[in-house]
DNA sequence: GAAATAAATGGAATGATTCTAATTTCTGTG
DNA sequence: CACAGAAATTAGAATCATTCCATTTATTTC
């Protein structure tokens, strides 16, 4: 009989939730699982729909509050950031962002030529960008933490 | 008596309208207006509060619309990729995304420490980032394209 | 195995964005 | 200048991903 979920995954995930004090059940597993089988970074209606051939009666919104755990585990990623309302920006020289945790603000980060080339030079042969998004998360500065 | 909008980028916006076909009205012209203001990246209906202190009757649908003329006559830029499903993936490897304008596909691309930590030496000092998040947006690979 | 706690569930609520259909404004041409 | 046609604006409805809530079910602890 083989596993659904390879053992070295199965660890990592039994590992990760056990140190945060969080339950391996069987929903959560097999998100984890779906998400590891075909690595296409599908929506969490995508996940739904797989999950669903083995557990069909797990809701959507399970799929969220595993996926909200895994996230927090640090098994997988969002690759679009929080939702939040779209942000408008009129600084046309190539940029990145700088999103405050602590107080909300989006600062301009300014990017040289020479970073911008290298940052370029990171796509494989046959792809083709016409935008880049670049953008960094974390605390900025003098943020008066009263702490 | 002051123009609101200083003549150069009044200027900019009167030919990037033009050279569209799209017709200057002071509702576009106000919406620009309040976003060099204030350069702090404001979400769509922060915008509306401000150009209402001007035009008290804008519909927060013409903001909407404006700035989606705005962002295609690239005068300004959305911080945030379309709108669109949060996305997971379980590469916990630093890496960055390509999504296919053609194909709606998502590819990891892989990012080695040496670009990594030229990416982070961007951040003035001051800034602490957690997350960094890469994304192209283009054409992808044998897209088929029937053309 | 019962109490205590965490998780799962279905459905309602939210909220940013988009759509629609009606009205108003522009612009080019006569 | 008047007018036809095109483009833009408007209010409100519709969408849709996500979150919230109250209830039920599963897990852990004792
Ligand atoms: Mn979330
Ligand atoms: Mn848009
Ligand atoms: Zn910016
Ligand atoms: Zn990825």
């Amino acid at each position: 009989m083989k596993l659904a979920l390879p053992e070295t995954e199965r660890n990592r995930l039994k590992h990760a939730l056990k140190s945060r004090n969080r339950r391996p059940t069987r929903q959560r597993t097999c998100v984890y699982e779906v998400i590891l089988e075909k690595r296409d970074h599908p929506t969490a209606d995508d996940i739904h729909l797989r999950v669903r051939e083995k557990l069909p009666s797990i809701s959507l919104a399970t799929i969220y509050n595993c996926l909200d755990t895994l996230v927090e585990c640090e098994l997988v990623k969002q690759v679009h950031l929080d939702r939040a309302p779209t942000r408008f920006c009129p600084n046309r020289n190539p940029h990145a962002h700088f999103h405050c945790r602590v107080t909300g603000q989006v600062y301009d980060v300014s990017l040289d030529d020479e970073r911008l080339s290298i940052i370029e030079k990171t796509l494989p042969d046959g792809f083709t960008a016409d935008t880049i998004e670049l953008s960094f998360i974390g605390q900025g500065p003098k943020s008066d933490t009263i702490s």
